[in-house]
RNA sequence: GGGUCGGUGCCCGAGUGGCCAAAGGGAUCUGGCUGUAAACCAGACGGCUCAGCCUACGGGGGUUCGAAUCCCUCCCGGCCCA
């Protein structure tokens, strides 16, 4: 497959791209060098949408992919019935099989748009798999002979998972999160048997899991698997990369629950501390290229270089060059300056990328306060959000700041006759039509 | 099942009869400085018909002029014992 003359070897892209943070085996490399390696990520199907959490894994097993190695995408959707009893995180909800089977479905979607699953790929074909397919049908007691009998609590208990919970005097965990571990590593052992597969990839947390799974593996067919992990993606101050600047909410990779335009900005927004790791994890630049872009950093980061390359690789992978273009055009035409100078083309083209509601004509005539339409609107959270924001000063109306808590909208206000931008802080913003 | 400790705002965590919408920290939001960055500085941070009022300290009931704070009971969790 790969023209190895003339491409660099997928274990030096990934060590230079920083993608390696453990692997049991240093040999491992050369085998993913020679291709035909057949590689494991798991995803979560809690929702029917991955978020950008799993954008690396993603990543990570296109490069193998395009290195001739077999991805397999294998939805959990009979672990996901559990939960992994990850740090800090509650005891999760239970969801149904058909909750499961319906996001296992849409997940399957996304996961295309990285992986090669056509049989034009050959041996390299990727695959997508739910382990509810074993999991649903395993007996207990068979479950504990073949797979129980080879661990020892002890070792589970030590693991670091299940270590941070049972040292919280606060919660416990309950023997239903404490098999999780078991059921990963059944997973690889299954995917192992059936398919060949010898390598799982997840991020740096997984690290025990997996290890588990290649023990596994080796104690039932003598088989030897590896497991291969990447850093754990934080944010310039450490904190966990994934969650919007609104903070608590995901960016979601399905455009339903967060637009392009709003993905875009997500990255476009990225700190210069990590722009350059980015790159290397989530784009296929050539390193050339970003080592270029990091030198743009150091020497004139005002021009964002960096991030605009990374927002639009990005958006070009999850939602493709005509999303990508559409959402560098709301983008421009939002934070470039004045809104109201924009012509109704451009205006009508933002209205497709940022939130909008309209505004009825009538309602308009009656002098409708700033602070009730934002509320309305879904702008703030509650009137005195809005409120306070008025009095702090983050309020604009068409870009221009809004003083004084009484300030209402009236016509004068309209662009084209019909639009109102409304805007809290920086960039959140509000499109009003008027109808 | 018994004993014991605990359940406070988004999170952590003070508070043990009035001065409590409730210290402090974190997160978040807004403003300032910048580059739609970081750091830093300032303010805000339950809701509302906002100088006032309403709802809140696991649920319900009670004592009291007055309870997050005391009593009863139920629910949930940790630890120890059975």
């Amino acid at each position: 497959m790969a023209d190895l003359a003339t491409m660099t070897a997928i274990s030096t892209d990934l060590t230079a791209r920083g993608l390696i943070h453990q692997v049991t085996d240093e040999a491992l490399l050369a085998k993913l060098d020679h291709g035909g390696v057949i590689t494991y990520a798991g995803f979560d199907p809690t929702a029917d949408s991955l978020h950008v959490g799993s954008l690396l894994q993603l990543c990570t097993l296109r490069r193998l992919q395009l290195a001739g190695n077999q991805p397999i995408a294998l939805a959990g959707g009979g672990t996901g019935m559990i939960g992994d009893p990850g740090g800090k995180s509650v005891e999760r909800p239970l969801l149904s099989l058909d909750e499961i089977a319906h996001n296992v479905d849409s997940i399957r979607e996304q996961i295309a748009r990285f992986l090669d699953f056509d049989a034009s790929a050959g041996s390299s074909q990727a695959v997508l798999l739910d382990n509810a397919e074993w999991l649903s049908s395993v007996r207990y007691l068979e479950f504990l002979r073949d797979v129980g009998k080879h661990f020892t609590v002890n070792q589970m208990v030590a693991k670091e998972s299940v270590k941070s919970r049972l040292e919280r005097p606060d919660q416990g965990i309950s023997y239903t999160e404490f098999s999780y571990m078991l059921l990963q590593a059944y997973d690889f052992a299954q995917l192992n048997e059936r398919l060949g597969c010898t390598l799982q990839i997840g991020g740096s947390d997984q690290w025990g899991n997996i290890t588990m799974g290649i023990d596994l593996i080796r104690r039932r067919s003598g088989d030897q698997a590896y497991g291969l992990t990447s850093p754990l993606v934080t944010k310039a101050d450490g904190t966990k990369f994934g969650k919007s600047e609104g903070g608590n909410e995901k960016v979601w990779l399905d455009a339903k629950r967060t637009s392009p335009f709003r993905l875009y900005q997500f990255f476009l927004a990225v700190e210069d501390a990590v722009v350059g790791s980015y790159l290397r994890y989530f784009t296929f630049l050539d390193l050339e290229e970003i080592e270029a872009l990091d030198l743009s950093t150091a020497q004139q980061p005002q021009a964002r270089a960096a991030q605009r390359a990374l927002a639009a690789a990005v958006i070009d992978l999850i939602h493709g060059p005509t999303e990508r273009m559409a959402a560098q055009e709301a983008s421009r035409a939002l934070f470039g300056g004045s809104v109201a100078s924009l012509d109704e083309a451009t205006l009508l083209e933002v209205i497709e990328e940022a939130p909008a509601t309209t505004l009825s004509a009538h309602r308009l005539d009656e002098a409708p306060l700033v602070v009730d339409v934002m509320t309305e609107c879904g702008l703030v959270a509650s009137k005195s959000e809005a409120r306070r924001a008025l009095e702090q000063g983050g309020v604009f109306v068409n870009d221009q700041p809004v003083t004084g808590i009484d300030a209402a909208l009236t016509r004068a206000d309209l662009l084209h006759g019909r639009y109102v931008v409304l805007r809290k802080g920086k960039r959140s913003y509000h499109l009003l039509t008027v109808s």
